[in-house]
DNA sequence: AACAAAAATGTAAGCGCTTTCATTCTAACC
DNA sequence: GGTTAGAATGAAAGCGCTTACATTTTTGTT
């Protein structure tokens, strides 16, 4: 029986092997160096051992820890599932391993989950969006953590950014609608505070709308989680206060999935009476009876990016862009159509 | 400007509040044992300074790293996201924080993450599963780092696991679609190599048929990866070789949600003239058009119970129980109906 | 064979922190 | 006021590792 389980240090394994610990480092970090010999004897005894170094001391005198903070408003979104899937796997390339936290979109706990990662040693982080306080942004700047800002592109505090113009981005969306003919529109969005992406998307379409002297009334413009369930009393509260409504313009597709799932049960057909755009282009968009129209985001490049963007500041590479920009683009497919004529 | 962005030590501190590092060490992990004075002083200068502990090397007299690892086989699917999502809220109120590895379904790819997750020092390992390499799980245990399996509760080695029998729950959607006079059955499954889930799944559909006298030919049982895509295809070819096939059994959601669309796609009726059960009931499931028949799973409760048990574990608590079952239940929607005579 | 250069290995310092033990200060009691 | 228990603080060791520097061994050159 052994007694300090867990506690086999370099100690242990030089002695073993008869060497002095300095060798038993250099044969694990710069094998190189070391005969062929020795270090087939110690890799002998590392096994047999079961040694691994102790992260602590080695972050100690490394000055890195080798891992990479991330910060989400929900894991709870394919969008974001898939996003922090190829994160991840950009990071396990270049060896470092990721701390997922999340904010449920609230910014004091993003602020303590930024400290959390801190706490942990993490070596850079990234953040969802751009809307984290001012001071927790300037925590991670005096402290000279490389940070990056991923799916916006107004980041504050001339930090970096990966991502792209919602504002811009949601009027491909508009344009198609509009260009369809129609003339009465609704407005379901995600909550819009402390989500500067919502809120973009929002102020988008009402900018272009507005070029086209159309004019949103507050009361078709409703907020919602984003959530199918809320989605759907958000579409019953739309179709409520417009019921001349032909179009309806959503903050992401799950809102959207949950405004077609619910027209489809009241009867109303998509997109023959209705038009539905979506944003983000889930998987499941394309699957849908009718398909979803949908802005397609390259979330796998932003987050590839991000993540190449991370690990070059952290290397210390200078000259980086500021701000990465994602391909975004509209993808026609069966919710929507040409306005009924009324 | 600052010289050594990032470096601010304990010395720094206790220097410029001219006490020793000890008490500055004192006022943060002790603060009661610290006099009112030199506490709001310390404190005071933290602030000013920015100062974060170094993870390194309080881990290193700690003795705890503070982190937990995960791995699941992937992020893209509702059930893992929504699961981690709480697995990561539980360790969040013990004052830990996760480090989330995934694995693609393949056992080396789990092997390798494992040591990963250890050289980072994680105080405990949440595994999805009971299909990884024997020598993986020999590694914990010969180091000592407690580990659980989440989701299935055949736990190899003597381990503990938080989930339910697989073979077992999938019964419940069998039994109803026999007691709907179903005859004809296919089955669309995932991957069954290395997925414990999936297999037992399989075996537990094909057990009860057996009981029930009811032999289904391997051809009306076919694997596919768990995505949308893959599913419709699976369901081609299931319709390719049994067109007489009144229900069919999937092995999640994703899939049976598949299968659902390609069903309406091809103008199937479902559930008039096709039954589909479904398992995982994600929250997707109950808003389709027809909404799912499905198996409930507490998958909540299930990452919640398995954060728990891993901590105690890690804080040294015995008598753990070695299996925590989660509660399982059959889920009748739409999507399932009585047999259509032939 | 003798010596220098190069390669391999060892010695020991120290990364930033916590904690034991020793020391100083405060308050309480007779 | 003197003694002392108790509280507050400081000095210093050491956690497990890497690495600069010192030392030993090997190799190459003449």
């Amino acid at each position: 029986m052994k007694k300090h389980t867990g506690s086999i240090t370099i100690d242990h394994v030089a002695s073993a092997a008869k060497v002095s610990t300095a060798t038993v480092s250099r044969a694990l970090n710069r094998p190189e160096t070391v005969s062929a010999a020795l270090k087939e004897k110690i890799n002998s005894v590392i096994k047999k051992l079961g040694y691994i170094p102790n992260a602590g001391a080695r972050s100690l005198m490394l000055k890195r820890s080798g891992t990479i903070g991330v910060i989400v408003p929900t894991l709870d979104n394919a969008i974001f599932a898939q996003g922090l899937a190829e994160f991840q796997r950009q990071l396990n390339q270049s060896g470092h391993q990721l701390l997922v936290a999340s904010s449920n979109y609230d910014p004091s706990i993003e602020a303590t989950q930024i400290t959390n990662l801190l706490v942990r040693g993490v070596e850079g982080i990234a953040l969802f969006g751009t809307s984290q306080q001012r001071e927790a942004l300037k925590l991670l700047k005096t402290r000279g953590i490389p940070y990056i800002h991923v799916g916006s592109l107004s980041a504050p505090l001339h930090g970096y950014a990966s991502g792209f113009d919602n504002r811009e981005a949601v009027k491909h969306g508009v344009r198609h609608l509009l260009e369809q003919g129609h003339k009465q529109f609704g407005i379901l969005t995600g909550i819009t505070e402390n989500n500067d992406r919502a809120t973009d998307r929002v102020n988008g379409a009402l900018e272009l709308l507005a070029e086209k002297k159309i004019h949103l009334k507050p009361e078709v413009i409703v907020e919602c989680p984003y959530e199918l369930q809320e989605a759907r009393l958000g579409l019953k509260k739309l179709l409520l206060n417009n019921p001349k409504m032909t179009a309806i313009i959503c903050g992401n597709d799950v809102l959207a999935m949950g405004a077609l799932l619910e027209a489809q049960k009241q009867g109303i057909k998509v997109p023959k009476e209705l038009s539905i755009v979506g944003f983000d282009d889930l998987e499941i968009s394309r699957h849908l009876l009718p398909s979803l129209t949908t802005i397609h985001i390259d979330a796998i490049g932003m987050w590839a990016q991000a993540a190449n963007h991370l690990v070059s500041q952290i290397n210390g590479v200078d000259n980086l862009p500021k701000k990465i920009k994602a391909n975004v683009s509209l993808v026609i497919r069966e919710s929507s159509a040409i306005a009924p004529k009324r």
